[in-house]
DNA sequence: CAGTGGTCTAGACCACTGC
DNA sequence: CAGTGGTCTAGACCACTGA
C-alpha cells in the first residue's frame, strides 16, 4: 500500500498506453468509468488524469473525454556546421530553420513593430531597458502545426531609416543589409534554453500541460557592438537543433536547411 | 465572473508574487488562511495552487507550507566555440560542462554499466537493439544544486577489454583513449531537445513541476562509423547552452569551461 | 503537541459535444 | 437529448514538521 490511490491509478493507465493497449489517438475509458473500475471517488480519477496531462501522455477535451496523445515526431533544425575538411575549414551557420524529412515550413505572418526594449532584450544588444528597439516578428508552420516564433530585435540607431523598420522581406538578408549600413556581422553566440510556455506561447503553439518550448537566443556582434538579437521559439516536443563540428560521415549528416 | 474562482484566486497570488508582496522564499497564506479569505472551499484552494506549482512559481512542502520559489539564476555551459580568426579557424569544442560565474562543479558519483542498447542508442550507435553497450554515467552538482547527468554508450566492440569498462576516471580523456585504440574522433553531432523530466530524473535533479530537462546528444564519429554517443541531461532551469561562431568582442564571451 | 499539506469521499451543478 | 469533462462544496482522516 505504498502508492496513494491517484498514484496507483496514473501507473496503470500509463501502463496501458506503453503496452499498446490504449493506442495514440484513442479514448481513455470516461471518468464514471473509472471510477467503476477502480472503485475511487471521481476526484481521485481526476488527480490520476491530471498526473497524466501533465507528463504531456494525454489530453482532456470537455465534452468528448480524455485521449492518449500521438508521440510528436520531432523536426531537426541545423544550428550550425562547422566543417574541418583537409583544405581547411569551413564554417556554415544556417539559420535554426527546419530542414525537414516531410513538410516544408511556411511563414505565415510578418510584422515590424517599435517598441520598447525589454529587460532581456536590451542586455544582449548592450542598451537601456525601455530604449526603442525595432522587431520583425514571423512565425512558421509545418503544415498545420505552429513550430516556430521568430523575433529579431534591432537598436534603434541601426535600424532607424531602413528597410529593418518595413514590412516584407528584406532583400539579400538582414545579414547583408547590416553589413551595407557598415555594421558587417563578424560572429554571433547561440544561448539556448528551455522553460514551460507563457500564455501567448501556450495559446500560439496549440500546446497541451507538459510541452516545453526551446528558445534560442542568437546576437549577433560586429567588431564593434551587439548588431542584432534573433529569438527562436521552438514546440519542444517537435524540434531537435542539431549542431555539427568536424567530419561527420555523410549518412549520419542533417539536411540542409532551406534558404531563408 | 468569467473565470473560475480557483483561476482567480491563482491569478490573485500570482500578482502578489510579482509585485514582490510575496518575495522568493516567503511562505504563502496556509490552506485554511486561503480558503476563508477567498471563500472557497478546501479542493478549489488546492486547485490553484496546483496550477501555480505546475507554472513553476510556488512549492509546497508536507507540514511546512507552501513557498515562493526561487527565480534559478542558470549558468552558462559552453557547447563550443569556433574561431574564424585572421590566422585561420580553430574550433574549440568544450564538453557541455560548466564554465559557470560563481560555483564550481563536483562530480559526485562514477559508474560503469553494461546493459542491452535501448532504441535510441541502438539508433545513434548503428548497432542492433538489445546489442550489448558500456555506459559510464555520471552526474554532477553546483553547490547543493543536482545540476547535470552524463550518460555515455561504447559499443561493445570498442570496448570490450579497455578501460572503459572499468570504474574510475579515464586517463587524459577517452577521446584519447579511442583514438589510440584505432578510432580517432573525426567530428561529432549534438542533438538538442527539451522535454519533461521522467520520474527518475525528477528525483534525481529534485524538481519540482514545472521545469523541464534539456537533453544534449553528442554523438562521435570516426571517419568510418559511430564511436561514443554521450547524453548530457541538465535541469531546464538552471542552464543555458552557449555556442559561439565567430569572432566574439571579449567581453560578450563565455568563461571556459573547467578542463574535464 | 498544534499546524501544515496529502489523500480521499460523496455529491452537486454547469458547459460542452455529438447525435 | 445523453454523455462527457469542468467546477465546486463540505467534510474526513492521514502524514509530516517543528517546537
Amino acid at each position: 500500500m505504498a502508492d496513494p490511490k491517484y498514484q496507483q491509478i496514473a501507473d496503470r493507465l500509463r501502463e496501458q498506453i506503453a503496452s499498446g493497449a490504449l493506442k495514440p489517438g484513442e479514448r481513455l475509458p470516461s471518468e464514471p468509468d473509472l471510477v467503476r473500475e477502480f472503485e475511487a471517488s471521481r476526484n481521485t480519477v481526476r488527480l490520476a488524469l491530471a498526473l497524466l496531462t501533465n507528463q504531456g501522455l494525454v489530453v482532456t477535451r470537455q465534452g468528448l473525454g480524455t485521449f492518449v496523445l500521438e508521440p510528436a515526431r520531432p523536426f531537426t533544425a541545423l544550428l550550425s556546421r562547422v566543417k574541418v575538411s583537409p583544405s581547411g575549414h569551413h564554417v556554415s551557420t544556417a539559420l535554426p530553420v527546419v530542414g525537414s524529412a516531410d513538410g516544408e515550413p511556411e511563414t505565415v505572418r510578418r510584422l515590424v513593430e517599435r517598441v520598447p526594449a525589454s529587460a532581456s532584450v536590451a542586455e544582449k544588444l548592450e542598451i537601456e531597458r525601455g530604449d526603442p528597439v525595432v522587431i520583425r516578428r514571423s512565425l512558421q508552420n509545418l503544415g498545420d502545426v505552429p513550430w516556430l516564433l521568430i523575433n529579431s530585435y534591432f537598436p534603434m540607431d541601426l535600424a532607424s531609416g531602413t528597410a529593418l523598420e518595413q514590412a516584407g522581406e528584406i532583400e539579400r538578408g538582414s545579414i547583408r543589409l547590416l553589413a551595407d549600413l557598415g555594421h558587417p556581422q563578424s560572429g554571433f553566440v547561440d544561448e539556448i534554453g528551455a522553460r514551460m510556455p507563457d500564455a501567448r506561447e501556450f495559446d500560439f503553439f496549440r500546446l497541451s500541460s507538459g510541452t516545453p518550448v526551446i528558445v534560442v537566443n542568437r546576437t549577433s556582434y560586429s567588431a564593434a557592438r551587439p548588431i542584432r538579437l534573433t529569438r527562436y521559439v521552438y514546440r519542444g516536443d517537435r524540434v531537435r537543433l542539431a549542431h555539427e563540428v568536424g567530419t561527420i560521415p555523410a549518412r549520419y549528416r542533417s539536411a540542409e536547411p532551406a534558404a531563408s
